[in-house]
DNA sequence: ATCCAAATATTGGCATGCCAATTTAATATT
DNA sequence: AATATTAAATTGGCATGCCAATATTTGGAT
């Protein structure tokens, strides 16, 4: 795998952690300790110690030790760059719906006449993927501006671009320009501007939430169809 | 400070790089030269090398050299870092009402138990302000990460992690230290628990939203007091 | 017996030095 | 001259050893 060793024996630390009952603000091994156990250095167990540092998973003190300071990290492997489309449109359903409701509540004429556009430019010019697409993003991230809230437009774009990052995505998508889902997810987009227009969150909130669930349900299918290639991403499955 | 030189070493070089016109898949001077530069030895740059391979902004290879390999973690002002205090809660009333409605769904028993220690901890030990910041970070994220969702948690740590970027917090949290609104909070943390245990997503959404909105009227309050350090950090007022 | 101070032990901080992987330069071979 | 082979230099990997901060024990004074 050749990985740096010092991120192999913090792995192995944070496994100790694990099985270990041990609570938030108690005194860990000292690094000697860990180095007699894993047969290495205590160089290597400090630089193991400051990886876990930086991940504030403990805090260490000249003299006196080390101690936990967050049991959140200890799942290995918390990348989110390699995380399933499932699994991010599950987090993308939540929070998007809840930014939708959000904006329902203070968006503005401006902000509704250019979901409009952008909706006009969905229903005609579908030429290419790359245009759909973008129109797609825009609709989106367009709502989350129009909360007036910079976090908020962040985090939606966070979330969106995180797509990109990820190689499962694109085989889906290529299989999404074939078919005309597209149609199913413009009369989505409508219904959610209308709930906007009407001023309505909760309208709003299902709206969103249907949408993004259709296309969950969308992408499901077409991963079935292909299923050997999209093992692994499966496990996230929407729970409700 | 007290802080470990391993960090101020990263720090400079992290500046060091935003300096020099380094693109991304450029290597990197060695660690020697860094070495020589600060005057220490390559011990310490290495682990200062360590902490930013953690932080994903380089890549070592052995032999070879280490490279850049993103430059995003280098703004240390975001656009969002210097969001206001008001306009992140927002955010994250709206971010983590639905995670928490989410979390109702699927929460395990380990989870729950896991949350009752947090607010156990939160009920004692309420000795030093970091001990009790530590614990609410603690308590907001294992909800997030309860949903078993490691986008939604990612979110929800991103968010918690700008307010130590804000100088304003640091401002508002020096007086909130003072007077003893944790008591409020705690009772807010045990009716969010109260939900998730009977796994009731609305009533935990609800529930999280009033903590939350708590948070809120309290910094408002606080904020008022103290009113000329805080313009331009109005503007972004609940809007409900 | 209690308390305080000094000695001792423990623990992380850090520098030095040699090893291994890789890259680069030199040299041989065609 | 081009290419393959080999030697040298470069670079990160890691262990050892001593230093400094902290914690613990000890012993004497009251």
């Amino acid at each position: 795998m050749a990985e740096r060793l010092y991120r192999e024996i913090g792995e192995n630390i944070k496994q100790e952690i694990a099985k270990s009952s041990l609570k938030i603000g108690d005194k860990l091994p000292t690094e000697r300790v860990y180095a007699e156990l894993f047969g290495v250095s205590r160089t290597l167990v400090r630089e193991a110690f400051i990886m876990l540092e930086i991940e504030e998973l403990i805090e260490v003190k000249k003299g006196s030790g080390s101690y936990l300071k967050n049991t959140l990290s200890l799942k290995t492997s918390n990348k989110v760059s390699d995380v399933g489309p499932f699994e991010l449109l599950q987090a993308r359903q939540e929070i998007e719906s809840s930014i939708a409701a959000c904006a329902a509540k203070v968006i503005t004429k401006q902000d509704l006449q250019k979901l409009q556009d952008i909706l006009d430019i969905e229903s005609a010019e579908l030429e290419t993927v790359e245009k759909a697409n973008s129109a797609d993003r825009d609709f989106h991230l367009s709502i989350a501006q129009s909360t007036q809230n910079i976090v908020l437009l962040d985090t939606a774009t966070r979330l969106w671009d995180m797509r990109d990052g990820n190689p499962m995505w694109k085989k889906l998508h290529a299989r999404i320009q074939d078919t005309s889902y597209h149609d199913q997810w413009l009369e989505d987009h409508k219904k959610v501007l209308l709930q906007l227009r009407k001023r309505n969150p909760e309208g709003a909130r299902q709206a969103m939430w249907q949408h993004l669930e259709n296309v969950k349900q969308t992408l499901f299918k077409l991963s079935d169809t292909d299923a050997p290639d999209f093992d692994g991403y499966l496990f996230a499955q929407p729970h409700s």
